[in-house]
RNA sequence: GGGCGGUUAGCUCAGUUGGUUAGAGCAUUGCGUUGACAUCGCAAAGGUCGUUGGUUCGAGUCCAAUACCGCCCA
């Protein structure tokens, strides 16, 4: 016998070590063995590579499941399934983890150099990569580790190289000076994606730009950065405003340090918006630096990589941004040019790491014309080869697809891909090489210097579905893997990662690199917020997986995120919802107990073929029904609805139920007792096939308990041989419905109807349900089905089954007792002593009205326009309804009558 | 400024292609503990689906407008 509750501790780690050394998380059909069949189609998700020094989070925990889920199901529909792992450099915050390490042991990056600064951090990423991967397998990953991938690998460096030279000889990748992001604290350039808007509060300054001919005059100008006001090289106005257009062409002067600078006219300009005159800084502004070029104005950079003034910002050099804002105002301020401020609210950039304001600055940097490649990548949605889920993403994909920005992919690190430019001393020419160059392929000369700079890491990301199959080498993997199928990822990094596969892929391996987008959402609390280390004063919010799963077990977490979540909705998670999953699995549990001791007394064989009951057959249309549910579930991605079906069949039709009538049915012995054992079996069993892909763990325990005990017993010959693991075992195929289901689930709803009023019955009179009762019902044409449920009814409903009378009809009400009314069906109970005949009027009469409103409402709707509009199915429904609710107030009439009769 | 999502029971969320007075978990209330399960069982109470209008025989489910919350892009 099992134990009471399931330890899934002592379980999981040996079931994943079980299914890992049985081979089952590699692919069948392996395109490196013989045998291989090439026209078989293999289901392929590339993992979402994590950070490699990262822990895991909630985050991971819905991807892994998701996917894992996924892979699940497809291996066990047969398909060949790969799903390749592997982790991620993430470039800016590795680097950052051993700066600070390094700053804690009193150095520096800079201070060790740049050799010994990769030495340590490759320690660290030594260090603390298994910790993510490790992590991952307990969530019950079902990956083929063996196909593990590290974006810093040998392979996908190479991958990296031949993408970069690649681009560039396509004339896609190049080097200039532009405005770009600059982090003044990280101090590297990053891309515009990488740059969050906040709205903040701020002011709004309001000053004067005092004309060169005459400084009585001026224009008054706003800003909300007066200290850009030292990069200023124009004034702008709209060209049709009335207030402004005279001075077009002339010049006015920059305040405090005198230069002059040219009123140009723009109709870019609001004149709405602050006084309708802009001041212009090409330098250091997005919307003013496509100004400066459409105006061929000067570019000036106030700023250096610290974000202090330059000298060109005279008096103010060495400042730093934010002082020099407050000393150039008051210095203006002083000298009469202020005019006013104003609280305003505006958008800060931020950078998304760190949150320090960005700068957006004049620098020389890489970037890829991603044009061209978007080009390409906006067809292939189009026209339907790639489809995202849920759909609404299509058009946000488009929508950036067609206002795409080139992508700055140079940044001032050492973690990471470094870029394969070599710059020449001698002739200035650059190489770009697939192979390290020792010379200058311009003049030969060996004094080259590398790139001192390293590439995005979301440009190796971009590479991942290809690259880790073996890109550009041509290997098997490569030829039979890719296209990958599923593309499993976050809403959030729809651009920073699908769009630019999408690009890549494309333009590298001219395939598109899977088929489908799934986005999740993200991991929430409770209320809906995102989780937080801290909030306000209390403690916060975030929820550790680690210690969940050390507490409830991994299913009863895998199973909250995926009935918790809807395809690019957020979830919402909590502990409580965990907890009401450990106790799903809890149940999940103890019904497998329950069938597993079944078997052990079990006859040992049956004497002839099966004479189901109701309540099997009951089961076996519902089962039938819920296979056909998660199949059209499964196909539409819905997978956290599917899951909710599953447990609401487990847990309220086959635990709350057919186990219960089981127990009376195998009580009687022989064939009967036979046959309901095979029915729990094989209706567990499949069930335990649904829910697997959501809880490995203990349904693989649970199945090889049932599989063990089913192989030493007589079962095994009708039962057939069973698969070696669950994992592997085949996933339930729909059938089409037969017309035996509808009839054998009407008759069993209404056994239910009966159990159900009854005991209500017996709750408001308060009888102990150990009490057993006796029972007359009358029957009419649903005698025999009753008949053949004596069992289950006396068991459900706590009857005394020696006392239980079921007549075809009555000519006489029996006296005193209690009588219900279940559809068709009248029941009396004879409770004496309880019998009040006033309350038993009362009730009868209430559930009269209650009757007579909803056949008076039927009646309404099958007079209205309803009849003749409505398909006849639909119609003949409500019809059906309608004479149930007539006979049922007729009974209920009857009843009345008699009862009148004795008072 | 453009776009998207959400608004359903006290809370957190589900809800096939519109089909006829809405479901779950948690919380609440009452009863219950000798054999699958107290990580439980039985039962009860609790929403008319943000608002307005429209399409339809029929709308939580489609359309339009609107309010509030959130997100993305500019």
């Amino acid at each position: 016998m099992l134990p009471k509750t399931y330890d899934f501790k002592a379980a999981e780690a040996r079931l994943y070590k079980f299914w890992e050394e049985k081979g089952y998380f590699k692919p069948t059909n392996d395109p490196n063995l013989p045998g291989h069949d090439p026209k078989q189609k293999p289901y392929v998700i590339s993992i979402p590579p994590p950070n490699v020094t990262g822990r895991l989070h909630l985050g991971h925990v819905l991807f892994v499941t998701l996917e894992d889920l996924m892979i699940r199901h497809q291996r066990m529909k047969g398909v060949p399934t790969l799903w390749v792992p592997g982790t991620d450099h993430a470039g800016i915050a590795t680097q950052l983890q051993v700066e600070m390490k390094l700053k804690e042991a009193g150095t520096s990056r800079e201070e060790i150099g740049r050799e010994k600064f990769l030495e340590e951090t490759w320690k660290w990423k030594d260090e603390h990569s298994g910790l993510i991967v490790e992590q991952i397998r307990r969530l019950g990953a079902s990956c083929d580790w063996e196909r593990e991938r590290f974006t810093l690998d040998e392979g996908l460096s190479t991958a990296v190289r031949e993408a970069f030279v690649h681009l560039y000889e396509k004339g896609l990748i190049y080097r200039g000076p532009r405005l770009i992001n600059w982090s003044p604290t990280l101090q590297t350039a990053v891309s515009d994606l990488e740059v969050e808007h906040s709205e903040e509060e701020g002011k709004l300054y309001y000053f004067k730009y005092q004309l060169a001919e005459d400084p009585e005059q001026y224009i008054p100008v706003a800003t909300t950065r007066p200290e850009t006001i030292l990069g200023d090289t124009a004034v702008a106005v709209h060209p049709e405003d009335e207030r402004y257009q005279k001075f077009i062409g002339k010049s006015v002067l920059v305040p405090i340090l005198g230069r002059e600078i040219p009123v140009i006219g723009d109709d870019y300009v609001s004149t709405e918006f602050g006084t309708g005159a802009l001041k212009i800084t090409p330098g250091h502004d997005p919307n003013d630096y496509q100004i400066g070029l459409r105006h061929n104005l000067e570019l000036i950079s106030m700023l250096n990589k610290k974000a202090q003034v330059t000298e060109v910002g005279g008096p103010y050099q060495g400042q730093d941004r934010f002082i020099a804002r407050e000393n150039l105002w008051q210095d203006m301020k002083n000298a009469g040019l202020v005019i006013k401020e104003e609280s305003y609210i505006h958008q800060i950039p931020r950078a998304q790491r760190g949150g320090e304001i960005i700068e957006p600055m004049i620098s020389t940097q890489w970037f890829v014309d991603v044009a061209p490649l978007a080009e390409k990548a906006l067809e292939a949605v189009k026209d339907g080869r790639i489809e995202f889920i849920p759909e609404r993403f299509t058009k946000i994909y488009y929508n950036w697809m067609e206002n795409i920005h080139d992508w700055c992919i140079s940044r001032q690190l050492w973690w990471g891909h470094r870029i394969p430019v070599w710059y020449c001393d001698d002739c200035n020419e650059i190489t770009v090489a697939r192979v390290d160059p020792s010379a200058c392929e311009h003049c030969g000369s060996s004094r080259i210097q590398q790139d001192p700079d390293v590439l995005d890491t979301w440009f190796s990301s971009g590479l991942w579905p290809f690259s880790t199959l073996g890109w550009p080498e041509k290997t098997p993997d490569l030829d039979y893997f890719y296209p990958t199928t599923m593309m499993e990822t976050g809403t959030d990094i729809l651009f920073f990662w699908v769009a630019r596969m999408i690009m890549m892929g494309l333009e590298l391996t001219d395939k598109i690199p899977f088929s489908m987008v799934y986005l999740h959402g993200l991991v929430m609390d409770e209320e809906g917020q995102k989780m937080s280390r801290t909030k306000g004063k209390t403690k916060g919010t975030v929820i550790d997986p680690i210690e969940i799963m050390d507490e409830m077990g991994t299913d009863a977490l895998r199973f909250t995120m995926m009935v918790g979540s809807t395809p690019g909705q957020n979830t919402n998670i909590s502990l409580q919802k965990v907890e009401a999953n450990r106790n799903f699995a809890n149940k999940v549990w103890n019904a497998g107990r329950f069938v597993l001791g079944t078997l052990e007394h079990a006859p040992k064989q049956p004497e002839g073929d099966p004479d189901w009951t109701l309540a099997d057959s009951w089961i076996w249309a519902k089962l039938q029904d819920l296979i056909r549910n998660v199949d059209r579930l499964f196909n539409n991605h819905q997978y956290g609805e599917a899951g909710r079906y599953i447990y609401e069949f487990f847990w309220g039709e086959y635990a709350d139920w057919y186990l219960e009538i089981a127990k009376e049915q195998i009580s009687q012995g022989g064939d009967r007792a036979y046959y309901t054992i095979e029915t729990l079996i094989k209706v567990f069993d499949m069930a335990m096939r649904m829910l697997h892909p959501f809880t490995p763990y203990v349904t693989e325990e649970l199945w090889q308990h049932l599989k063990d005990a089913v192989s030493n017993s007589p079962h095994q010959d009708r039962l057939g041989e069973w698969p070696e693991a669950l994992m592997i075992a085949p996933w339930p195929e729909p059938h089409q419905i037969e017309d035996w289901e509808a009839p054998r689930v009407r008759d069993f709803e209404l056994i239910q109807e009966i159990v159900r009023i009854i005991r209500n019955l017996r709750a408001e009179k308060g009888v102990k349900p150990g009490k057993l009762i006796p029972a007359t019902f009358v029957a009419g044409e649903q005698t025999l089905t009753l008949n053949s449920e004596i069992g289950s009814l006396s068991t459900l409903a706590y009857l005394d089954q020696d006392q239980i009378a079921i007549l075809k009809t009555q000519d006489e009400k029996p006296r005193g007792q209690i009588a219900l009314v279940a559809g068709p069906i009248e029941i009396y109970l004879p409770l004496s002593g309880l019998v009040d005949l006033k309350v038993e009027e009362k009730r009868l009469s209430n559930e009269l009205a209650e009757t007579d409103k909803q056949i008076k409402r039927l009646e309404e709707l099958l007079s209205s326009p309803f009849a003749q509009k409505a398909p006849e199915n639909v119609v003949n429904n409500e019809k059906d309804k309608l004479a149930g609710y007539r006979e049922t107030a007729a009974t209920l009439k009857d009843q009345l009558d008699s009862l009148k009769d004795l008072t």
